[in-house]
DNA sequence: CACATTGTTACCAG
DNA sequence: ACTGGTAACAATGT
């Protein structure tokens, strides 16, 4: 489940890695991976290329290429980059292979084939831009919420954006649209540290409660980019390596364990067909109790 | 073998 | 036009 955390470990790993590497060849083995243009398109556009840049955007990586392309890639549920040498053994589940100038592979594995990888033009975050590829997932990139991590979030914009919605608080976490990166675990995570309950309205939050969102959302997020991402699943680094955040969540995955803060056994629901980990006595429903 | 998994989109009602 | 909520989808391991 690679979220914001996850894919900028991934990204600063591929800065080091591969920026300036040209692509020799690209095999497509699960040609599905590939959104647009068709497999033998992109094969065919890839080639030669070299690998000028490498971004995020929210949960969206981007390798920007010497032909003024951009190769955007979401990572979905199960997708992996993995970089390896030429004696590396092989990776189980590989979807897409591109061979490297100095030897080396970077290979995209995915066990649920829900990842995608996408070529466009690199103006591709301005409005209107990717809409006319008509690409499914990716078509409306330039829409998406602010990066919680930049400096122009700041604490005034955040009470902005929450005093212009009425969601529940999970739910609004979730919308990539609201704000890019956060996804299950470390909306669970923000919301424990902040002491909302997943199920408050936007419209019902305090000035205080909303300033305690704030930073709990940031130092959720720069606590697990420094423990290099979760792997409570197959998360793995381009070296295949797990993180380590799954060592110090307060409530992901932590259903039935007593609560770090007040011992309370965390308990979990289901919350718009997703799971929602929160300790009842930290996090009551009505604010002020 | 039905179910669980989650990020995203489709669709509908308001 | 926009928001919020629910269902559906991607594919596979258990």
């Amino acid at each position: 489940m690679p979220e914001l955390p996850e894919v900028e470990t991934i990204k600063r790993d591929l800065q080091q890695k591969i920026v300036g590497r040209t692509i020799l060849t690209v095999t497509p083995e699960w040609p599905g991976s590939i959104r647009c243009p068709s497999a033998e398109e992109f094969t065919r556009l890839l080639r030669g290329q070299k690998i000028e840049e490498v971004s995020r955007r929210g949960k969206y990586l981007l390798l920007r290429l010497s032909n003024e392309r951009m190769l955007v890639i979401h990572l979905k549920m199960t997708g992996q980059l993995l970089v390896r040498g030429p004696d590396d053994a092989e990776d189980r589940f590989v979807r897409v292979r591109f061979k490297l100038d100095d030897g080396r592979e970077l290979r995209f594995a995915d066990l649920r084939k829900f990842g995608r990888l996408a070529l466009y033009n690199s103006n591709m975050t301005q409005k209107g831009m990717v809409r006319e590829t008509r690409a499914p997932y990716l078509e409306d990139f330039w829409k998406l919420g602010p990066e919680p991590l930049s400096a122009d979030f700041t604490l005034e914009a955040f009470t902005k954006l929450i005093r212009s919605r009425s969601a529940r608080m999970k739910s609004l976490l979730l919308n990539q649209f609201f704000l890019a990166g956060l996804g299950n675990i470390y909306a669970d995570e923000a919301l424990f540290k902040a002491g909302i309950h997943p199920l408050r309205k936007a419209e019902s939050l305090t000035e205080e409660e909303i300033r305690k969102l704030y930073e709990a959302i940031k130092d959720v997020l720069v606590s697990a980019i420094g423990d290099r991402g979760t792997s409570t699943d197959n998360f793995r680094d381009t070296a295949g390596e797990p993180g380590f955040h799954q060592f110090h969540l307060y409530v992901y995955q932590r259903t039935g364990q007593p609560c770090s803060r007040c011992g309370t056994l965390i308990e979990r629901m289901k919350l718009g067909g997703r799971s929602t980990h929160y300790c009842p006595k930290c996090q009551l429903k009505q604010e002020g109790q």
